[in-house]
DNA sequence: AGAAGATAACTAAGTTGGTGAACGAAAATT
DNA sequence: AATTTTCGTTCACCAACTTAGTTATCTTCT
């Protein structure tokens, strides 16, 4: 079923990806990864959010939205997150606003609380992150983008 | 209750974070970070796995550990990674040793279908991963790696 | 050695947040 | 005007987490 058809055993990196080579490099990436795919969770805990709600703050920070196109940014139902905005808008972090053209649409929009939350808690690594970037000079950002480039396009071949 | 004390309105990332800048260096960190962040459910979904078992299944393929550090590893209480072993040993991707000197613990180690697992489903990114770290030449190298590592911290000041 | 305390793993019961299916209201299509 | 599609919601159900408490084993103290 699942390993269906490997009947290897002890299959290595090394046997699946020829080209792997271990490098510290390499290990800080691994560990830049893990630690974002961890924050989230540790993040949600402290502001009394589930991770979806986290999630769905970040995305209605940047632009408000309607359920539908929320579920598919956090990829769940609109069942999912029908019950996400409930949640947000119980907590007071947002409302609800009926469409103006479009009778069947609602229109989720952060309230103050809601944009200090999703920022608040970011903000330690915001700080962070800027002083890191100051720091570039030109010819390094050029070095650093190619990489982190390199590095999406990665991550996103399992997405 | 959450945003308390905040009576601002429409407090912005450059009120909260004075020092920061729009940059497209920065841009794509988050992108990095977003992807990060989103991938493990969707490779668990492909797997048929949980987001916890697919961590697990990590952590395992480095190092055999008993359900208590596997928790830890985890972010999750004793409990919940019980039930993880478990579902870990029903698909048959691990198995409960005795631990030979202290009675009490169980070490869990991956069986081959398990280690086939834990690899394969993320073999596409290891493949783009190496290719990118050996185009780097050894001046880049140094650049990459100090930016890393200012990543990192950043982001772990979250956890 | 024996008692007291700490630790590892598990079990039980309850909560949370997800899915899929069915539904009403409001467009859009024909 | 009738039909189909889309949007948001609700319902019933399920998976995975939490807290609390049990059992077995190891450690420490007298």
């Amino acid at each position: 079923m699942a390993g269906a058809g490997l009947e290897a055993s002890h299959r290595t990196v090394q046997q699946v990806v020829p080209q792997w080579r271990r490098s510290a490099t390499l290990d800080r990436l691994q560990q830049l990864i893990d630690a974002s795919a961890t924050a989230p969770a540790a993040v949600a805990r402290r502001a009394h959010l589930s991770a979806s709600e986290l999630h769905a703050l970040r995305h209605l920070s940047m632009q408000a939205m309607g359920p539908a196109e929320l579920a598919k940014a956090l990829g769940v139902t609109t069942a999912a997150s029908s019950g996400v905005v409930d949640r947000l808008v119980a907590h007071g972090h947002a409302e609800r606003h009926p469409h103006p053209l479009d009778g069947r649409r609602t229109e989720v929009r952060l309230t103050d609380s809601g944009r200090a939350e999703s920022i608040g808690h970011l903000a330690p690594m915001f700080a962070a992150l800027a002083a890191l970037d100051a720091s570039l000079s030109d010819e390094e950002r050029v070095v650093v983008d190619r990489y982190l480039d390199g590095a999406i396009a990665a991550v996103r071949t399992l997405l």
